[in-house]
DNA sequence: TAGGCCATCTGGTCCT
DNA sequence: AGGACCAGATGGCCTA
C-alpha cells in the first residue's frame, strides 16, 4: 500500500494559517477544520475513485463473457480482453462483409453451407452433407488475438 | 524469487 | 466547487 500522503500535501499552500472573520483565536480551529474537510473530501474522492474502478471491472467482466476463449481456463487479462474483443468484431465484420458479398438469401445459405455449418443446412436445402464438417464456432473464429 | 496482473491511493486536469 | 477521468506510484497476490 502506497503510503499516505495526505498529511504532508493537506497543509500545503497558505490555507491553514489564514486568518477568519471571528479574528486569530479560531484560526487554528478553522485550520484544523479545513484539513479535516480536505481529508474528507479526499476519503470521498477515493470512493468515486474505487467504484468507478468497479464499474470499469464489471464491463471487463460482461466483455470476457461475450467474447470467445478458445482452451482458455484461465481468466483473460484486460489487456487480452481487449485484444481479444478487437479480434472477435473484425472476423464478425468478415462474416457480414462476406454476407453482404452473396446477396441473395441462396447464396448466402449455399456459401454458409458450403464454408461453416453443413449439418444444419439440411432444414434450409433438404441437402445431404457431410456429419464430420467442422463446428462453427472453431471454423469460424480459429483466429488468434491480433497486435495492434 | 522475479515478473505479471491487479486494487488502491493520489494529484493533476478538464468539464459542468 | 465538485465530480469524472486519467496516469503514476505502490504494495499484495499468484505463478512459473
Amino acid at each position: 500500500m502506497k503510503p499516505c500522503k495526505l498529511n504532508n500535501n493537506m497543509d500545503s499552500g497558505s490555507e491553514a494559517g489564514v486568518q477568519c472573520r471571528t479574528g486569530n483565536l479560531c484560526a487554528a480551529k478553522c485550520g484544523s477544520e479545513r484539513l479535516e474537510n480536505a481529508a474528507k473530501r479526499r476519503l470521498a474522492a477515493n470512493a468515486r475513485e474505487r467504484r468507478r474502478m468497479q464499474g470499469l471491472n464489471t464491463a471487463f467482466d460482461r466483455l470476457r463473457k461475450v467474447v470467445p476463449q478458445w482452451g482458455q481456463d484461465k481468466k483473460l487479462s484486460k489487456y487480452e480482453t481487449l485484444q481479444m474483443a478487437l479480434s472477435y468484431i473484425m472476423a464478425l465484420t468478415r462474416i457480414l462483409s462476406e454476407a453482404e458479398r452473396y446477396s441473395t438469401e441462396k447464396d448466402w445459405i449455399n456459401f454458409h453451407c458450403d464454408h461453416f455449418h453443413q449439418e444444419t443446412c439440411q432444414a434450409y436445402t433438404g441437402q445431404k452433407v457431410a456429419t464430420d464438417c467442422d463446428p462453427y464456432g472453431q471454423r469460424l473464429f480459429s483466429f488468434q488475438p491480433e497486435h495492434y
